[in-house]
DNA sequence: CCGAATATACGACCATTTTCGTATAGCAAA
DNA sequence: TTTGCTATACGAAAATGGTCGTATATTCGG
């Protein structure tokens, strides 16, 4: 069994992780252009991250034709629950619950009747 | 009316932060000291860290004696609050309910029965 | 007063990340 | 085939974060 790789994606590269996970398949120019909705950055500047995050296995790509394919390489729930680890551990004392507390009581994306079901069902799982 | 600026504390200095959040007030070498316990780093490293820091105002210092001592100048529960907040944003896609499951289902940090209770009575609250 | 201990200030170096200019090649329409 | 668009490759500058050496000042014990 192989150890998942410690990952630490830097913010540009999550940003391009995130429109992977989300479009699957990707060519630079794709990421670039969804990338550009909210960032500013130069074509070859994608470019260049993605062919770094190849190099360090963050995504695959398909060179068989002209034009690259890409795809991420790393799994997004694992990412995420690395990451989450590490904020627990370096913002939350290690308290998971405290960060729970905070997100849960964050008025900028407030949770929704049936997202708070959705919690009282785990919530409900994890008390046995 | 000045809205507390966007802070975005980098990984060393969220560990001076903490160590800061937890004593109030503390001397350069007392953070070292603390610093030291998990942390390979020299004293003037420290030292150099905590004075970038009192540049960009993260911390205030009292300089009025030759040792001069520190404090924290941005608010914990804000400081967890916009870094969660950007995390949610940026790796679950805006839904702190995705992280809240995340979070919960962590094994490396198991929450307690009494943590749970608490997150229910929390849950309770926001239900109405 | 002298030297050791301890404090801050400051500059420099190094690694990593981000940025982009430029070179070069494929491709397709005229 | 020539022109123009689009692709990747590559190198290198710029920005950032972290590290520490060294200089200098203060304090204190003797």
């Amino acid at each position: 069994m192989s150890i998942p790789k410690l990952i630490k994606p830097t913010e540009s590269e999550l940003e391009i992780l995130q429109i992977l996970w989300s479009k699957g398949l990707a060519t630079v120019r794709e990421v670039h252009e969804e990338l550009s909705k909210t960032k500013d950055a130069g074509y070859t500047t994608t470019l260049k991250l993605m062919q770094i995050m190849n190099e360090k296995g963050i995504v695959k790509r398909d060179d068989s034709m002209r034009t690259h394919v890409y795809q991420a390489a790393v799994n997004k729930e694992r990412t995420q629950k690395h990451l989450l680890n590490k904020m627990i551990d370096s913002l939350f004392g290690g308290s998971p619950t405290q960060l729970v507390i905070q997100a849960l009581g964050d008025n900028n994306h407030k949770a929704s009747a049936e997202e708070l079901e959705q919690i009282q069902a785990l919530l409900n799982s994890l008390k046995k």
